[in-house]
DNA sequence: CTGTTAGCGCTTTCAG
DNA sequence: CTGAAAGCGCTAACAG
C-alpha cells in the first residue's frame, strides 16, 4: 500500500547499469549504447519510474522553474501577460511559481526572498514600481530577472514593454484633434514611472503640442478598479473634462459606465481612451477605444528573454520595446 | 563578484556550533539556548544566509509548494478561486505551482506528471472533467489533491463547490416563473459531470415542476468564450427562446451584447441568468442577474482543506458544499 | 541544550 | 560507452 518512492538506484540495480548510466538516459545523454538504453528505458517503464526534480535541482542548481511576482492575478492586464509567460515557459519546460503581491512593496521583497530561497532559475517582476529594497535585491542575486509591461528608470535588469509615453501623447491628441478642450489624465499613483514619468510626459507634450495649459483638476491618481469609477467619473465631471484618457480597462469600463448610468452620452458627450487593451474593452457598449498593447505577446517576449539569461546566452538588448497601436472602438468618434 | 553561495555550514563554522544547531534555529526549534540563538543569529545576519529551501525539500521531503492545475488565468472564475488558493496558501507558508491546463485532457495529466515530480506537497485541480486517466494518477501518488469548483461523482479526492443542480434549477424555476414558456440553458460539454449531470438535472427538475416539455433545441453546449455570443444568440433566437440560464459568464455577457446589438429589450424582451458571480457581472449593462457563488472562498476554503489534508490531520468531511444565493441583477424582470 | 552522523535522490567529474 | 565516488545543502535521529 504505502507505495515507497523509487529511485534511480532501484532502475539501476534492476537494469544492471550503475546510477551514472540510468541518468545519462533520463537526461538524453548520447553516449549511451542503444542496447543499454532501451533496457534502462524498459525498466524505467517497468517500474514506473520519476525523477525526483528537488534531487536533480540540489545536484545540478537548476531548478527549471521561474518565479513570478504579479500584483493580482484576478486583474485582466496581469493575467493576460501571465498567460503568455506560462505558455512559453511550458515550451521551454520550466514551471512557473506565481505569488500575488498586491503592489504591496514589502511583500513584494518579502515573496522575492521566498522564490529565490527556493533557487528558481529567474524571475519575471510585474507591478509598476521598482523600490530601492527591491531593486537591491534583485542586484544582489544572480538570478536573471526581467520586468514584463513594467518600466524602470535605471534599466539594470531585463524588461519588455511598449512605449507608454508615445502612446499617451497619442491618445491625448487624438482627443484633443477630436475637439476636446478639456482631456483628464487617469491613472494610478505618479510615484510609479510608468504613471508619474511616461504617461503623464506624453499627456503633457500632447497639450503642449496643442498649446493647451496643464491643468490639476484634470489629471487624477485612482486606484484600478471599476468601483471607484463612480467617483472618479463625479469628479471629471466637476473638473470639466469631456474626455479621458484612462491607464486601465477596469477603471475606464467603471468610468464609462458611471456616464451611461448619469445618461449621458458616449462617445457624442464623453470619450474615453482606454490603455491595456484587455478583453474587457470589447465587451462594454460602446466597445471602448484602447491603446491596443500586445499583451499576451508582452508575456510571451518577457519569458523568452528570460530563457535566454538564464541559459546566459548573448543578449543584444536588454529593453524590448513591442509595437502599439490605437484601436479606435466605440468610446470615441 | 561572484559571490558565492554560503551555506549553513558556513554559518556554523563562523558561529563556532554545529549545523545542527543552526538548523534549529533556523527552524524555530526552542531546544537552543538563547545566547547561542543569539550569536546563531547575528552570524546569519551577518553573512546574509538564506536556507536553500531545495535541499531542505529533499532533506525533509516537504517542499511547502502546492501545485495549481487551471484551465486558465485569464478565466475570471477560475483566476478568482486562484486569488482564494494564493491568498491562504501564503498564509499558511506554502507557495503556488500553476499550470495552465487548456482543459485539455492530455496536457492536464502531463502537468500533473511534472507537479509530482517536483515533488509538490498537495494538489488542487480545477477544470470539469476528471478523466479516468487523470483519477488514475491521483491514486497512484499520495499527494492529496482537492478539486476546486470541480465536481467528480467518484468522490475519492477532497472538493468544495456549490450545490450547482439545486442552483441551476432555482435560475431556471426563477425564469419561468416570470412567465417565460421557453428557457434555454446553455452551457460547456455535457460530458463534463458539472453541466451533464449536475446543472442539467437542475434544469430539468425545473421543467418537471412546471411541467413543460424537454426541448433539445433549448439545450446548447458551447464553448465559453465572449465572442461565440453571437451564434448563440442567433440559435436561441431560432429556438424561440425568451430566456436563458447560462453556465459561464463571458459566455452570458456575449449573448446579453448580441441581443442588445440587436435592438432587444433585457430584460423586456429577453431574461438571462448567469452562474459563476465574476466581477464581470456588475460590468454590463444592465448587469447581469447571476448564481452568486462564492469564488474567492470556494478557492480559499479549499486551500484550507489540502493544508489539513498534508497534515494529515483528521478531515470531517472531504467535499465541501459551500452556500450560493441567486442575486437578481438588471439582465431579470 | 548541542554535536555527530547518516542520508535525501540525483548530477557530475574522473577513470578506464 | 560505462562505473565509482564525491558531493549539492539541509534535516533528523541519536548520543551525550
Amino acid at each position: 500500500m504505502d507505495k515507497q518512492t523509487i529511485t534511480i538506484y532501484d532502475v539501476a540495480r534492476e537494469a544492471g547499469v550503475s546510477m551514472a548510466t540510468v541518468s545519462r538516459v533520463v537526461n538524453g545523454n548520447p553516449n549511451v549504447k542503444p542496447t543499454t538504453r532501451k533496457k534502462v528505458l524498459e525498466v524505467i517503464d517497468r517500474l514506473d519510474y520519476r525523477p525526483n526534480a528537488v534531487a536533480r535541482g540540489l545536484a545540478s542548481k537548476k531548478t527549471t522553474t521561474v518565479g513570478v511576482i504579479i500584483p493580482d492575478v484576478t486583474n485582466l492586464y496581469f493575467s493576460s501577460l501571465a498567460r503568455g509567460i506560462d505558455d512559453i515557459a511550458t515550451m521551454y519546460k520550466y514551471n512557473i511559481i506565481l505569488a500575488n503581491s498586491d503592489k504591496n512593496e514589502e511583500k513584494e521583497v518579502q515573496v522575492l526572498n521566498t522564490l529565490l530561497a527556493k533557487q528558481v532559475d529567474g524571475v519575471i517582476f510585474m507591478g509598476n514600481k521598482i523600490t530601492d529594497e527591491l531593486r537591491a535585491e534583485f542586484s544582489r542575486s544572480r538570478t536573471p530577472v526581467v520586468l514584463a509591461g513594467t518600466v524602470d528608470p535605471d534599466e539594470q535588469v531585463g524588461s519588455v514593454n511598449i512605449d507608454y509615453e508615445k502612446a499617451t501623447e497619442e491618445a491625448t491628441t487624438m482627443l484633443i484633434d477630436n475637439g476636446h478642450k478639456k482631456v483628464a489624465f487617469i491613472s494610478e499613483s505618479h510615484e510609479e514611472p510608468i504613471n508619474g514619468v511616461y504617461r503623464l510626459n506624453g499627456y503633457k507634450h500632447a497639450l503642449e503640442k496643442a498649446a493647451f495649459p496643464y491643468e490639476e483638476e484634470l489629471v487624477l491618481q485612482s486606484e484600478y478598479t471599476y468601483k471607484v469609477g463612480e467617483a472618479v467619473y463625479e469628479q471629471l465631471n466637476k473638473a470639466g473634462a469631456t474626455a479621458a484618457v484612462v491607464a486601465d480597462d477596469e477603471l475606464a469600463l467603471g468610468v464609462l459606465n458611471a456616464a451611461l448610468d448619469r445618461g449621458v452620452n458616449v462617445p457624442e458627450d464623453f470619450e474615453i481612451v482606454t490603455s491595456n487593451n484587455s478583453k474587457l474593452t470589447a465587451m462594454s457598449r460602446p466597445r471602448l477605444t484602447t491603446v491596443e498593447q500586445p499583451l499576451y505577446d508582452i508575456g510571451a517576449v518577457a519569458m523568452r528573454l528570460l530563457t535566454k539569461l538564464m541559459n546566459k546566452e548573448e543578449i543584444e538588448e536588454k529593453t524590448i520595446t513591442l509595437p502599439y497601436t490605437i484601436g479606435k472602438k466605440g468610446t470615441t468618434k
